[in-house]
DNA sequence: ATTACTTGTACTCAATCTGAGTATATGTAA
DNA sequence: TTACATATACTCAGATTGAGTACAAGTAAT
């Protein structure tokens, strides 16, 4: 069996979240790699390493995603009967440094998954195509039960019929598109407003990499790997809102993070900017001995 | 390269979370098999269907956990120059199943993790022993710095010095731990009140299931799974607290679970107690869609 | 029958947090 | 000097939380 590395390599700049694809084929793909045991101890230090040589980027954050396996999904390597399983890994790049390396290029995410970008409300594909294709695939489940289980899938997911909008269940949206036939990984099914493909079930991995993140940002100050040192409040909600994929209130954002104790001022300040010039802040390490779980919180979240 | 699958088989019995685990030579260890792709076209397939096989329970909720590589930790292994990665899983099975199965026992996960019980008060060996091998690991780092960043990574994980116990970070815990030569794996270096040890690096994946439920539990209805259909509240706040190691205000988990919505009342009530029969509830499968994130939150999770 | 004891359930109260604003400050460019 | 843009301070009502007090409804002992 061969065991693979994949890498969902995430960088914030401009307010849009990038993740590096390398070009397979005609399609772009994450950076991946086999694992090679006689190489590295550890998987961890065996991605490490092979992400930095060969993007040439230094990693902040790094953690273990989840690990593919299924054969069923793949249809290259169910013809050539490959045995092939995937740890796919979420990694941090600091802003800055995003720079076109070797054969890699920056992605935006959400030109892979339009549906995850709600900064500026819902975006049209959800009530034009995916809301009318997932009412049709729950009228022609075969009982009641079955239709009723499926709605329920459905609303959750997706918010509708009065359910709530999660933003962290990126992985359950993007499986559920797929289970209808909405999003192929690849071939005829791809319909331009349905996203970008990417080779082979790649956009599963992102979509499982997003849902973590955004997870991840409301109980470990993870951010602040994604931003300079020092940075003013604005950039770090932007930064926030990109990942998250919904617009917050200013006023109340700044409190949350100060009075959070989560960052503290420099006595610097912003000088490129258009309006008054706002001070630079820092990360506050010592919040962590504070709190518990410190992180920039997603709306709403109940 | 070999690839295994094992798993974390959580079950609660009279306040006490157990894990199954099977004998493996003198020691016990977590179940676990080599996967074989051409009898299961998926990884979590192969899970449950081997999980059911081996040891005839019915799982609740599966998630797959962590993927383990790192042939320095496993001695055996590596002396064989064996290639090994092990793929864990944490899974569920409801009260009133737990049995002793073929070769297969319960065991109680806090004789394996003594220091994770903190439900009457911080455990001895916690000052007694691990406190000060802390704190003798932290002066004899080589310079200042050094020295600095062993106390930050002491103080944090362990909640000593002002800092906040934070009943997720097991694993953390754990790793530390092991790195200052406290708990082994197999072998000399254990000691009684460190827990029992088990086969392996089995201890170190009971660490990252037990720290991947407990923040579960904050944000998904996952309990639910551990418990019969129809509980009392007192007996929803004991398999809560047995999981999250930590006591909690009775009036207040009442009120959090029947205003937040997660619970309703059945109109039965419950015979067996000693004193006032209380109430039974079941679970409100509606605050799915009510609240985007439901779960009984850990105390003073900030 | 009464009392002690046990667990369940309702309610109070102050402190804190949250969502949604209004108001004012401090820059740059016309 | 005036627009305009962003930054930052402050208000206010409603909800949530932590910590109790009080009372209800059973069983077992006297």
């Amino acid at each position: 069996m061969v065991v693979e590395l994949s890498a969902v390599i995430v960088a914030v700049r401009d307010d849009i979240p990038y993740v590096l694809t390398v070009l397979s084929g005609k399609q772009p793909g994450l950076p991946s790699g086999d694992f090679d045991p006689d190489a590295d101890r550890s998987l961890d230090r065996a991605m490490r390493r092979w992400a930095t040589e060969r993007t040439g980027l230094s990693l902040g954050f790094v953690e273990q995603l989840y690990t593919f396996g299924d054969f069923g999904r793949n249809p290259a390597a169910a013809r050539d009967g490959e045995r092939r399983i995937s740890i796919a890994y979420l990694a941090f790049v600091r802003d800055g440094e995003p720079r076109e390396e070797l054969d890699a290029h920056w992605t935006n995410a959400y030109e892979l998954l339009p549906w995850e970008d709600r900064r500026h409300g819902e975006p049209d594909v959800v009530g034009e195509q995916i809301a009318p294709a997932l009412a049709a695939w729950v009228d022609s489940g075969s009982d009641p039960d079955q239709r009723a289980g499926r709605a329920e899938r459905a609303d959750l997911s997706w918010g509708l019929a009065g359910a709530v909008w999660d933003p962290v269940r990126v992985l359950e949206r993007y499986e559920l598109l797929f289970e209808i036939g909405l999003v192929g990984e690849s071939g005829p099914r791809a319909s331009a407003s349905l996203g970008a493909t990417a080779t082979l079930d790649h956009r599963r991995i992102l979509a499982s990499a997003l849902g973590r993140l955004r997870g991840k940002l409301s109980y470990r100050p993870v951010v602040f790997e994604l931003l300079p040192p020092a940075f003013t409040l604005l950039q770090l909600q932007r930064v926030v809102e990109s990942l998250v994929g919904e617009p917050m209130h200013k006023q109340n954002f700044r409190r949350l993070v100060e009075t959070g104790g989560l960052v503290e001022g420099t006595g610097q300040r912003a000088d490129n900017s258009p309006g008054r010039p706002a001070e630079l802040f820092r990360f506050r390490r010592d919040v962590l001995r504070e709190r518990p779980s410190p992180g920039v919180g997603l709306p709403g979240r109940r």
